[in-house]
Parts: structure tokens; sequence; C-alpha cells
DNA sequence: AAAGAAAGATAGGTTTTTCCTATGCAGCGA
DNA sequence: TCGCTGCATAGGAAAAACCTATCTTTCTTT
């Protein structure tokens, strides 16, 4: 009995599935040599090889033209599909000069990403139909962890980052409001200074954010008072701490601008004077380098800030 | 300005996305080594090979476990199909021990294959869904010679072949019946013998066809005279012309049996005594050696002959 | 029918690729 | 801070791929 199973030894090589392509082609193997830039006994001993590693006759041999076999014809049919797969391959990295393109994995804070990115992806589905971002929501801290374990590319995020190993590109600055029950003394004012605010509660979001680290501040600039028996985990959770009346906070711009309606509702929202604000920047780790895809989403997010916030924020 | 396009000179290879593939998931060089059963350093290597033809980064290698780039997840996926489409290839010789698959061109003669095909066809898509018959028509002379420049895998066609770079299997023989005009004085015998055709006129296919030959030497051997004045060029020409008075003729039993109704019609069916005989076979190119798939379509044929035409035919 | 031409196969030796062992260098944990 | 882990680098050996030259067979030509 001989054996009809390959030889698993042999493996199958792109060059002889290229070589072959040309040859299926051309049917003949001095012709095809020429066209690959190779002698003919190369191009033979590959297809010989090819042949063995599959376990079948290609073609026959012939001295006028070569006849593929069925098996033949289906091995080129498929070749052909691999070939293009790879050709695929290498125009992964190639002609994204212009494009953003392929999957980019944003981890997003809860205090900005929510109220910033639809309108910026409705816009880079437009301006580049085939770059894909899969958003995940975490606190700061988390996604800062999350980064550096590789399971974001890219983080949206407050700034400053304090750590060598993670790069940034500014995005903006957002003004921080503050938000007090509507019944309170301060509600009807144009703006507050931070003395007043002496004495008064204020409530935060748990430490995982960096809006608390700045109401601490807040308090320990004006004498308020911080609220730690309280902590909210959401800009909803706050904003409805503070229309219960349990103590004011302070509210990004652009969070109060959609959730909060001026005149209505059981919060009212005043500038502070001096203003407060906090910066929103875009982080990816040291280790990435710094891709011009990057800092192409970046800039177009500013872009993007430019246009439907434009008075609100900073850039 | 620093070139951003990947050398040329180097192209992606196999070996290279197997080992990445692994990589990709191990997400590990040693693992991963390990798993491929080589080195450490060769993993390495082939991996920065491999970002060198494609001009990209693919991952970021740190210590704690490495993280792959968007652009390195994009060619593990890419990769991935790319091997699975390899093992297909290499899947398209092997398990056909028990079934027959892909594509065969069969070239058929029109004086067997319109009457034999049609059943045979049926029960070979269900006894091997994945086999797929391209099926043309020819003349016995053209389908030789479309056999030996490769345009037909096989042809089903009359044997004798006498021809050393053709190979055949025998398939059955059939009957070969007398044709003639129902106002004939033949008509109506039982069975008809050589000597009563002495001078009668015999009407035949054109010289292409076999059938032809057999005619001829009916008419040596009996004294009938040969029409050559025409030429039959189907099995249903040669009905008609028999129809019309012209002559009569030797049909083949498939035929008969399905185009010609016994006591119907201008034309009737007579038995000779000694029985005329005509071969039926599948052949194929010597240079294509004899594959398993050749016999194995061979037999299932006349396994369907043996039960569809008993009686009829002779294997 | 014999000589010539053409096409693929084979052989021998060289160049290129791949691989392994050994070693280097940088984070990470104790 | 020391050692451990993990990838990168270097150098030499093994394997693969290639080329030139030659052979064999077949198809063509005379």
């Amino acid at each position: 009995m001989q054996r009809h199973r390959e030889d698993p030894l042999a493996a199958v090589t792109l060059r002889q599935l290229r070589y072959f392509s040309v040859l299926s082609k051309s049917l003949q193997y001095r012709n095809a040599a020429r066209q690959l830039g190779i002698s003919q006994p190369s191009l033979s001993l590959q297809i010989n090889a090819l042949e063995e590693a599959l376990g079948t006759r290609l073609a026959e041999r012939r001295r006028s033209g070569l006849i593929l076999t069925p098996e033949g014809r289906e091995v080129a049919a498929q070749a052909e599909k691999i070939l293009q797969d790879v050709e695929k391959l290498q125009r992964i990295s190639g002609p994204s000069e212009n494009s953003l393109t392929g999957t980019l994995r944003l981890g997003s804070s809860p205090t900005i990403g929510p109220y910033l990115l639809p309108r910026v992806l409705r816009q880079l589905h437009t301006a580049y139909p085939d770059l894909k971002l899969v958003i995940r929501d975490g606190t700061p801290r988390d996604m800062i962890e999350d980064l550096l374990a590789g399971k974001h590319d890219l983080v949206l995020t407050q700034l400053p980052i304090a750590r060598d190993d993670i790069c940034h590109k500014f995005l903006f600055r957002e003004p921080l409001h503050l938000a007090v029950p509507r019944e309170h003394a301060l509600a009807g004012r144009d703006h507050v200074k931070k003395t007043d605010l002496a004495g008064e509660n204020l409530i935060s979001l748990n430490s995982s954010y960096m809006l608390s680290r700045q109401v601490s501040e807040l308090c320990a600039a004006s004498g308020a008072r911080l609220r730690d028996d309280f902590e909210g985990t959401s800009l909803d959770a706050l904003r409805q701490m503070v229309s219960l009346g349990m103590g004011m906070t302070l509210l990004p711009a652009l969070y109060a601008g959609s959730e909060v309606k001026p005149g209505e509702g059981d919060v009212a929202i005043t500038q502070m004077k001096p203003g407060l604000y906090r910066q929103a920047g875009l982080a990816w780790r040291q280790s990435s380098g710094t891709p011009a895809s990057f800092l192409k989403l970046a800039e177009f997010i500013r872009g993007v800030v430019a246009n439907e916030f434009a008075g609100k924020v900073y850039l």
C-alpha cells in the first residue's frame, strides 16, 4: 500500500503559490519563469515542491503547453484568492496616508464622552467611513489602567496625566460651573466668587474621577465643607443630589449645557469668577509611539469641538 | 522626510503569518516560540521581518505581555483568514478518499450523452453533491482533439479508441437496431439478417461519428448501398430522414428506446440478427495518469446504467 | 525518417534565508 | 538593590532557493 497522505514536513509557501499562479496563467514554464524573473529550473522545483506539499499532481507537463489537472484548477483558484488576501494585508498599513481606517478602541470618561462623542462620531463616520471606534466607558482611573493593559488604544479623559509612560494631546479647556439648588441664595447670582462658598456644603463624584479633586481643592480654597458621606457616581446623580438640596457642586460646561436647562428644574447654574476649568485630552501609551492616526483623531475632535461648542469651551 | 513605504524587496511569507498568528494569541514570544517548536530569537526575527515587509509595527513589546497595535489586530485577523484558506488548499486533494469533489470537465458525444447523462447526473448529484460536471458536446473526433488539448478532463464516447496517448474505461455495450420506414417491407419483421439488406439504401451520420463507420461496414458486409449524398448531423435528423423514406439506418438502443415509440410514427425499429453493437466508454489522456476520481465516475455510470437500462444495454 | 528545435527535468555549486545557541539589555518583584 | 523574566542582538550552522549547464523527450522540419 502506497501512502496517499502528504508529508506533513513540507509546508506550503506563499512563494509556491505566487509561482503557481503565474504558471497557471502562462501555461508554460519558461514563459512563467521569465515573467517571474527567475530561471526555469527554479520554477520547476518550486512547483514540484508545491505538488509534494499538497500531495497532488497539479499539472500535466507536456511539450506543447501544460494542462492543469482538475485539482490544479482548484488550487489555482484558491491560490488566487489567497494572494489577493495577502495583498489586502499589505494594504492595511499602506494607504492610510489620507484617511483613518480600521478599528480603534477608545476608552471614554463618563464625564466627557457622553456629551462630546455623539457629535464627534456622527461627523467622523461621514469623514472617515472606514474607521470604526469601539468605545468603552470607565472611570479615569480604571481607564488609565486598562490603557496600560492594552484594553484601549486611546482614552478620552481629563488632563493632566502625570505619568511618563502615557502621552497625551490636549483637546480643549472646559469651564466648570457651580450648580446650586434653585431655592438657594446663590441661585440667582450672575456669578459667584470662591469666598461666597464659605460654609456651604459641596458634593462630588467619587475619587476615581478627577472632578472630585477639583471639588476638594475648591473646598480647601473657599472654606466650603466637602460632604464625604455621599458620593455621586455620575454627573446625573450629582445633579439630582443638588436638586434635593444636599449641597452644591461643580458641573462641566458641556454637561450643564446639554442636561440642565437654565431657568428650569430645581438646579441653577452659576458662573464662577474667576473661572474654574478642567482640561480634556486624548491619551495613549508611550509605547504606542505616536501614530499619525492618533494625532489625526485628536485634531478631528478639536475641529468638531470648535464648530459645535464654540464659546462653551476653549481650544 | 523619512520613507513610509515598505521595501518592495521583502515579501510577506506564510511562515511569518503562521508565526504571527500564534504570537497574536499567545501574546508572549517565549510561549509562542515553544508552541511553534522554534527558538524565541527565530520568532523574534520573523516577526520583525513581517513588520518590515508590511511597513508597520504590529505589536508593542513590553516585559509583561505584548500589546497588538490596531494594525496588528487587523493583520492578525487577515492572517487568520489567509491561513484558513491555505488549509482549505491542502484539503482540496486530501479527503476525496471517499467522495468525488471539485469540477470535472466532461466531453460528451451527442449520440450517447443526451440519452444517458440526464439520469446519471440526477443520481450523481444526490450521491456526490460536491461534484460539479461541466459537460460539453462535440463530435467524437473533435472531442478527442479537445481532450488532448486540455479542454476536457474526460470524454464520454464510443470505443474503441486506437491511440496510445488516451486511456479509457469500458462502460457498456449497446445494441444497434435497424430503423426502417414504417411502410417498408422489413418494418414488420421480428428480426433482420444482414443479407436482408442487400440492395437497400442506408444513410448515416457524417464521418466524425463512429456510428458512420459501422453503417459503412454494414453496407460492405450486406451489399446495401450507402447513400453518401445525405449525411445526418444528429440521430434525430437521421430518424427523420428514415421517416421520409430516404433509406434505413442503424440507431443505438438507448436512443431508439427513448425517442422512437414502437408501433407509432413513421419509423419502425427492428432487431438485427446476429446483433450489432457499439461500445461506450469513458476516456482520458494518458498523461492524466489514472486518477481515482475517473475510475470512480466510470463505476458510478456503470451502476446507473445497470439500474436504469437493464436489458437494454450490456455491461 | 532522421536531424533539429523546444520544453521541461536533473545535477552541482553558490547565494540567501532560516534557525539555534549564547549573550545583551531593560523592566519588575523581592 | 539584586536577581528574574522577557525580548533583542550577534555569530555561525543548517536549510532553502537559485542559477548555469546538461539531459531527455517530444514536436517539427527537411
